[in-house]
DNA sequence: AACATTGACTGAACCGGATAAGTTAGGACC
DNA sequence: GGTCCTAACTTATCCGGTTCAGTCAATGTT
């Protein structure tokens, strides 16, 4: 099967190549009667113009790129990105526009990506997951002017627009639950300490224990890994005076550590109170149920999405505030024992 | 900054646009001082071919193109995707193949797709998910001549490639072990039933059981959600003479399912034992662990995209059997409790 | 020494769109 | 009735690669 090119669409309609462009793209030109001549010619025959011709003669590639540089094991079970992609692509495809997507190694091997992509014209702007503290990423994509939305922020963002979400808040709400409940030793289980959010979530939960007068806030570090949950919850909960509530950054972690408290024997909510960030349908799965930091993931990834586009379209850089992440008491959260 | 083009690697060599072409490509028709060259030049003024501009001249866009057509909801939740999405990658970017992603809402919008990715030359190839009992979009890709691969069959996949894993074995293999653990009421929460592979398990669970003289093979179908596992497993667990082993269809709802029997104060896995398809981390993650059906799905995803390339490079169609899932026992699984 | 062959390249056509520049017909205007 | 203008096109060029048909010098052949 031949596929159709606008020639062919030319030919049957009787007019020039020139004429049946104006008409499908709209712009003036062609009379009304011709345009719709055309474009039902056009519908008639399944034509659609060639991506790579149009990319060629100075119109846009019609797709976005997204890097993601984690471990597949990370990838797979954190709903996080999947969800992230899913809001992405209810915005493209009411666009027509394509996202093509890369797994990568490490963040070098991420930017030599996006040089090449940026070299082949293969995407017309690209959104930029996981920020980094300090990212080097950052500066490439400003060098090489290639529109981008930077998922996470707001600060070391550069000159590129940004949507983020106030992390420190949604944490400080938190604490002061937990505080409310009675817990005056919370710990904290976080995720890789070079991203930008893990630190802006550590920083906060410092601030505000001292402010609450708690003692030293507990941060482990982790990889989101549930095995890394685990271990980060064993040695927590080993410790002489173990904490009554711990704060987790995923979901993932948190059900590890609800799988680890009880097997130690520790009743979850009575003796253990656990807090999950990400509240993914995994909270409402075990038992008891989590309580959970949520937000609307597809939402956040749909109006990063929309600003790229944009973006794409010569918009200036913005930053914006997506909504806050917010708490859902479920029956992993109680009142401390009197004397843990 | 602008971005080099052939042009400019020609002009600094002092060669024809074509013999840069040539040597880039490997292709004879330049010495091998020249080729040398020709190559430092480009990797020095970080020259890559423009993928429109190559794709326009006849030589392939290098990407391939896969839809999921699930609910947001399921896709986040479920690693299958992601993780086969890792293996697909980590074949293609090593000979730097795209991939391009759509998440679309059901089969006539997946066919669409194919069908404008076909005419605008988007990508060279396809891979197929989720293949369904009599599938339409079989016929339409054989008809578009776009090379694809179908992960699943292996029978419906008309002329078209297929790697596929032996569910019925697979099955097979873990009601024979529950039998041989003492259970003979074993249940199975199944997955959509219009998709192939629920298909081939629901009839391969009938044949097996039959086989052992078990009592009504019973399946109940569900979307693999948690929320549907959960219903499904209140239903099976109310009836009178309730079944002492369940196998689900993913991990999702074998967990849902776990947290049910809980809930009821069934001991798991004294009074009842659960079997989730689908090893993911998740099994691990919960208590019991749960004993499961995996395999490796990044090597999976590998596998078809490899096959892809070679149908694009103009292979004929085979049909591959990928390895067959092989059962864990984990600590959702004993024997029955002595009379019920 | 005349001629065929080969290697190393150049020049130009081509892919399929977008678009600037040119052409023509028809109507408005004085 | 000539001029000007505009709508509705057509023509030609360009984008940046690939590839085929030449060109030309060096080498081999008898």
């Amino acid at each position: 099967m031949k596929r159709p090119t606008i020639a062919d669409v030319a030919r049957r309609a009787g007019v020039s190549k020139g004429a049946v462009s104006y008409a499908l793209n709209g712009q003036p030109g062609v009379s009304e009667a011709t345009r719709q001549r055309i474009l039902a010619i056009a519908a008639e025959i399944g034509f659609s113009p060639s991506s790579a011709a149009r990319a060629l003669s100075g119109a846009t590639a019609r797709a976005i790129g997204l890097i993601l540089a984690r471990p597949a094991q990370t990838l797979g079970i954190e709903p996080f990105f999947m969800e992230l992609i899913s809001g992405v692509e209810a915005e493209l495809s009411a666009r027509s526009y394509a996202l093509t997507l890369q797994v990568v190694a490490d963040q070098d091997a991420e930017i030599a990506v996006y040089r090449r992509w940026w070299g082949e014209r293969r995407v017309d702007g690209v959104l930029v997951c996981d920020l980094r503290t300090d990212d080097r990423r950052v500066p490439v994509l400003e060098e090489l002017r290639l529109p981008a939305v930077v998922i996470g922020g707001p600060s070391g963002t550069g000159r590129l627009t940004s949507v983020w979400s106030d992390d420190a808040a949604a944490l400080v709400e938190t604490v002061e639950y937990l505080y409310a409940l009675g817990h005056r030793r919370i710990a904290r289980v976080g995720g890789l300490p070079d991203l930008l959010h893990t630190a802006t979530r550590t920083r906060a939960f410092g601030e505000v224990c001292q402010r609450l007068g708690l003692a030293e806030a507990t941060t482990v570090s982790s990889d989101y890994t549930g095995e890394e949950g685990a271990r980060a919850t064993r040695r927590l909960l080993s410790s002489r005076v173990r904490p009554t509530a711990v704060i987790y950054d995923n979901d993932v972690m948190a059900i590890a550590g609800l799988s680890v408290a009880q097997e130690m024997g520790l009743a979850v909510p009575t003796e253990l109170s656990i807090v999950a960030w990400d509240d993914s349908p995994l909270c409402r799965l075990v038992h008891p149920p989590l309580t959970a930091l949520g937000r609307d993931i597809p939402a956040y990834g749909a109006h990063a999405a929309r600003h790229l586009l944009q973006a794409i379209e010569g918009a200036a850089a913005v930053v914006v505030e997506d909504e806050t992440a917010h708490l859902t008491p479920r029956g992993s959260t109680g009142p401390p024992p009197f004397r843990p």
